[in-house]
DNA sequence: TCCACTATTTTCATGATTGTAAATAGTGGC
DNA sequence: GCCACTATTTACAATCATGAAAATAGTGGA
């Protein structure tokens, strides 16, 4: 009668990697109270004290689940900033590629609990804005060189940046209920054409002259 | 020895207002694991039954404390907007209370814990920024005719609102994040700056033309 | 093939948290 | 001043999540 229990081994570091995904899972779809051990165990077939064993602590697996989440978010934006469309005036593929981790992906909805329970304490990907507004900025006075014009103020490139995440994250996390606040029917349309929108705002901000 | 313990009676009014303050304040201080009813008991000196006297269920205390703040957010941003200020071409003022409720006064916090634990289900606000977007879109109708330019369209309306809505969430939920990761020192003075810049940002957007 | 290692499970302990029931004590109306 | 009402408390029950301990079973190397 009773079944034989086959029992799944793998590496400890393929264990880790199911075991996160799983949770982060739970935690993009569930929000805050997603994390439960015997959950997260029972949806990927395991007993929860194998997450214990991996992660000493439920407080253990949500450390490392920030780390890993900022490790990926910190990859995805440098790839989308250095990528084929780095360089371009156009920035309608950089920031489409962006809007889509932090919302599609749900990075917005992850960051945002970690803020919110206060998992993310100490800076941890500090210099990510930094240097891409110091790349933009270079961009910047060359361009403003070129053309004889006055060099922008690097706080000027800064607030873009700033207002690009802060807008970007707070798409990712609060743009439903503002569309909806908005009286938005065609939802996910208004979203894309936003996008498109913003996108155009931050390159004429950033050089006014290109076309 | 036992000290004569005086209990405190108020009108259930009062008693779920108090209630709903220390909630509020858990929430926004402690983050999503804030709220337990021992610890919002014993902050305002009651016990735990009291609360679930008032509000029959955990779940009940979270409802009544999402509605409370949507309805407290709602007539903010309505007082905000329909203030001494409010035709005033330069919306410093206007974004400045804005910014002010969303994140020294915590609401973006809130609102984001509420959406990540799926408090929000259904729009509850509908409307207050369907109404926002026709009143600056006439606005910008009237000013376009008197200068006898080409009316702008409604969706650049609704996108600029949209685009301020998310920006100022974002900022009240993400922005010391944003700002530790562009390197920023002087957090509160960039902060207020940011926000200035960000408003004349909206002004030009709004009414290219005024000064 | 045997063995050491460790990933995994089963079983159990503990503490915390929500919720219930009954007793108690202010308060306002008569 | 008495009484009904209900806000509040005390004591307790039930559930549940984290975590500890010990047993079990794959796996890779000698």
């Amino acid at each position: 009668m009773a079944e034989k229990i086959k029992r799944v081994r793998r590496t400890a570091e393929e264990a880790r990697r199911v075991i996160l995904d799983a949770a982060e899972r739970r935690l993009a779809d569930l929000g805050p109270e997603g994390i439960r051990l015997q959950d997260i165990a029972a949806d990927i077939g395991i007993s929860h004290p194998t997450i214990l064993h991996h992660f000493e602590s439920r407080e253990g697996l949500v450390v490392a689940l920030t780390q890993r989440t900022l490790e990926q978010l910190r990859a995805e934006l440098f790839g989308a900033f250095t990528g084929p469309h780095a360089r371009d005036a156009d920035m309608h593929p950089i920031l489409d590629r962006v809007f889509d981790v932090l919302s599609r992906q749900g990075h917005a909805r992850l960051i945002g609990w970690m803020i919110l329970s206060g998992a993310i304490r100490q800076s941890p990907e500090q210099g990510l804005l930094r240097d891409l507004t110091d790349l933009i900025h270079a961009m910047r006075v060359e361009e403003s060189r070129t053309r004889g014009l006055p060099a922008p103020e690097r706080d000027d490139t800064l607030f873009i940046v700033m207002l690009g995440a802060v807008a970007a994250f707070g798409d990712g996390l609060f743009g439903p209920l503002v569309r909806r606040a908005a009286g938005v029917t065609d939802e996910t349309q208004i979203a894309e054409r936003f996008r498109a929108w913003f996108a155009e705002l931050l390159r004429s901000r950033i050089l006014p002259s290109a076309q």
